[in-house]
DNA sequence: ATTGTTCATTTGTCGTGGACAAGATCGAGT
DNA sequence: ACTCGATCTTGTCCACGACAAATGAACAAT
C-alpha cells in the first residue's frame, strides 16, 4: 500500500529515501534510478544496506528539472547543467507580460501572506462580478498568473496551497447558495485517478450550476469503472471530465475514448481543460469544451435536443 | 512521470496493462509483481512483448482484495479464495450495531443516491445543531458509519466521493461565514504527503474557527520543509497536523517529531486524528488531541499562557 | 486483565541490468 | 508547408534476489 509518511532523517540535514522523493517530485523512483544510471544525476549517498538517500539539495534540483520537462526540455540537455543555470533557464522563460492590475493586486497579498485580505479581495471580487465572471475571468486569469509566479519562484508552494484553499472555499460556497432543483441536464463531474487538481473542476460545476444544470460532483480522481458504475445510479444524462495541463493530452484523450467504451450510447461525455485546450479533433462520441463559452453553448444544444414534449 | 491515464484495450472486453491496475486498484507494481510471484494471483496474459495484461475480472477481484486487506486480513490468507467467498467474508463483517436513526435516515439518503434531499438533509441537520454540534456529533458519525457501510459494500466509492464533495461545500461554506479578525492564536493547518483526507482538517478548521481562531490552511500533503517555510511566513503561534487512521500511528508520530526538530521552540505542534486516537505518550514537545474537546482545551489553554498584557 | 518483550513469519519495497515501446527530432520527398 | 519514415531519446517493463518493516504469537511482568 502506498501510504507510507516516512521521511529518514537524522535531526539536522535530513535525506530522503527513493519513496519520498517519488512522492516530492513526481519523478517515478523507475525513472530516478534510470537517470542515475544514464546520466550520473542524482547520485544519492546509500545508507548501511545500500539503499538510496537523497539530499535536499538534490531534491530541489529535480524539482526544477521536472518543471523544466513538463515545460518542454528534454531531460538529457539539462540534467547536468547546474541549479543556477536551471533557475536562469525558467527565469528567461517568462514572458515579458504583466497581470492586470486587479489580479495583480490580489497576487500582491497573497505574496505577503496577508491572509485576512487576500480572502476579503476574493470575496469582493465575487460580489462585484458575479459568479459567472467571477469565474471565467478572475479566477482563470489568478490561475495562470500564479502558476506563472509559481515557476519564476516568487510564489512559494505553501502559497499555492492556501491560494487553492481559499478558493476552494468561495466557490463551493457559491455553490451551495444555488437551489438547483429537478434541473436538466444531470452532469456527473470528476476527473479520472491521476488528475488531482480539484480548482478546474469547482469551476465548471460553478458555472454548470449557475447555467440551471444538476451536477453530480465526485471529486477528483475517480476510476473508470466507478465512473461506469454512477452514470446509472445517479441517472446522469453527461459526465464531464476535466484534465489539467500536468496530463499529457494522449493520455487525456485515451480516458475519454476508454470511457466511451463503456458507456451507453445516450449518455453524452465532455472534456475540457488545459490539456485538450489545443487538441486538434475529438474522439468519435465525445464533446471538447475549449472554453467556458463552449461549455454553455453545449448546455444551450443538449438543452435543444432534448426538448421535453 | 506519473501521469499516464493510458488504458490498453480493444473494444470489446479490454485488458488492462500494469499501470492501469495500479491506477484502479492502488496497488503498486511491485506488489502485483510479488504476489504473482508467491501466490499464482493474479496471473495475466502476456502481449505480444511478454509484458502484463489483466482482465476485468481480475482488476474486480484484486479491487475486493485491497477492501479486505485495509479491513485488516493477511493478503496470504484471502488471495486464493474465490470471489464469492471473498464477498461473504466482506459482507459477513458487518457490525452488531447500527447507527442512530436520525444518522441513518442521512445515509439511507445517499444510498438512494437522491443528491438533493441529501444536501437538504445536511443543511438542515446544521442549522438545527449549529456548526459546532453539527461537527462534532453528526459529521463524526456519519464518517464512521458511511465507512463502516462502504467496508461492507452497501456504499459504493463513488457513494463515498459524493459524501465527501458535499460535506465539503457545506463546512467550507461554514467556515467562509465566519469573520475571523485579527484573532489569536493562528493555527497553521495541514496533512504530510501521503495523508490525503481532507475531511478530519476541514472539520478542525470548522471549530477552530468557530472558537476564534485564525486558521492558515494549506490543504492536504505538505511537505515537512515547506511547512517549516510558511511557519514564519505566515507568523503562525500553533501547527495541527491532522492523521486518518489510514496511516498507521509510528507514521504519524515520526512526522510529528520530524517537524518538531525543524520548527523554533515558542512555535507549537498539536497533532490529532484517527491515527493517534489510542497513542499512549506524546513525543517531546508535541500535544495529542484525542477529540475536540480535547482541542477546545488546548485553545484555552494557549491562550491563558499567552496573556496579552 | 493489561502492557511490554522477544522471536518467527509474512509482506512490501528496494536493488541490479537488460530490453524495448512510445515519443521526440530531423531530414527527405511530395 | 506538410506527411512520412529513420533515428535517437526516454520512460516503463521485466525477472528475481535480498531484506526491512509490519504483524502475530508466545510468554513474562506489572
Amino acid at each position: 500500500m502506498n501510504n507510507t509518511l516516512s521521511i529518514v532523517g537524522t535531526t539536522q540535514d535530513l535525506s530522503y529515501n527513493i519513496a519520498a522523493v517519488e512522492r516530492d517530485t513526481g519523478l517515478s523512483k523507475d525513472t530516478l534510478r534510470v537517470w542515475e544510471r544514464r546520466y550520473g544525476f542524482p547520485k544519492p549517498l546509500r545508507d548501511r544496506h545500500d539503499e538510496r538517500l537523497y539530499s535536499l539539495p538534490q531534491l530541489e534540483k529535480l524539482r526544477l528539472l521536472r518543471l523544466l520537462i513538463d515545460y518542454g526540455h528534454r531531460p538529457g540537455k539539462i540534467i547536468n547543467r547546474s541549479v543556477s543555470e536551471l533557475t536562469q533557464l525558467i527565469s528567461s522563460r517568462s514572458p515579458a507580460q504583466t497581470p492586470p492590475p486587479e489580479i495583480d493586486a490580489i497576487i500582491e497579498l497573497l505574496l505577503r501572506h496577508d491572509v485576512e485580505n487576500f480572502r476579503n479581495a476574493l470575496l469582493q471580487a465575487l460580489m462585484k462580478q458575479g459568479l459567472l465572471r467571477f469565474v471565467t475571468e478572475t479566477v482563470t486569469t489568478l490561475n495562470h498568473w500564479i502558476g506563472e509566479a509559481w515557476l519564476t519562484g516568487r510564489v512559494a508552494i505553501f502559497d499555492e496551497h492556501l491560494y487553492s484553499e481559499h478558493i476552494q472555499n468561495i466557490l463551493r460556497n457559491a455553490i451551495i447558495a444555488q437551489p438547483g432543483r429537478g434541473s436538466v441536464p444531470r452532469v456527473l463531474l470528476t476527473s479520472l485517478p491521476g488528475e488531482k487538481h480539484r480548482i478546474g473542476l469547482l469551476m465548471v460545476e460553478a458555472v454548470l450550476t449557475a447555467e440551471g444544470a444538476a451536477c453530480v460532483a465526485l471529486g477528483t480522481e475517480t476510476p473508470v469503472i466507478d465512473i461506469k458504475n454512477a452514470v446509472p445510479a445517479y441517472a446522469v444524462d453527461v459526465v464531464a471530465l476535466s484534465f489539467s495541463s500536468a496530463v499529457t493530452q494522449s493520455a487525456a484523450l485515451a480516458g475519454l475514448t476508454e470511457l466511451r467504451g463503456l458507456l451507453a450510447e445516450g449518455v453524452e461525455i465532455w472534456g475540457g481543460g488545459g490539456a485538450l485546450a489545443r487538441a486538434r479533433k475529438a474522439p468519435e462520441g465525445i464533446l471538447l469544451l475549449r472554453s467556458f463559452e463552449d461549455m454553455r453553448y453545449a448546455l444551450e444544444r443538449w438543452r435543444v435536443e432534448h426538448v421535453r414534449r
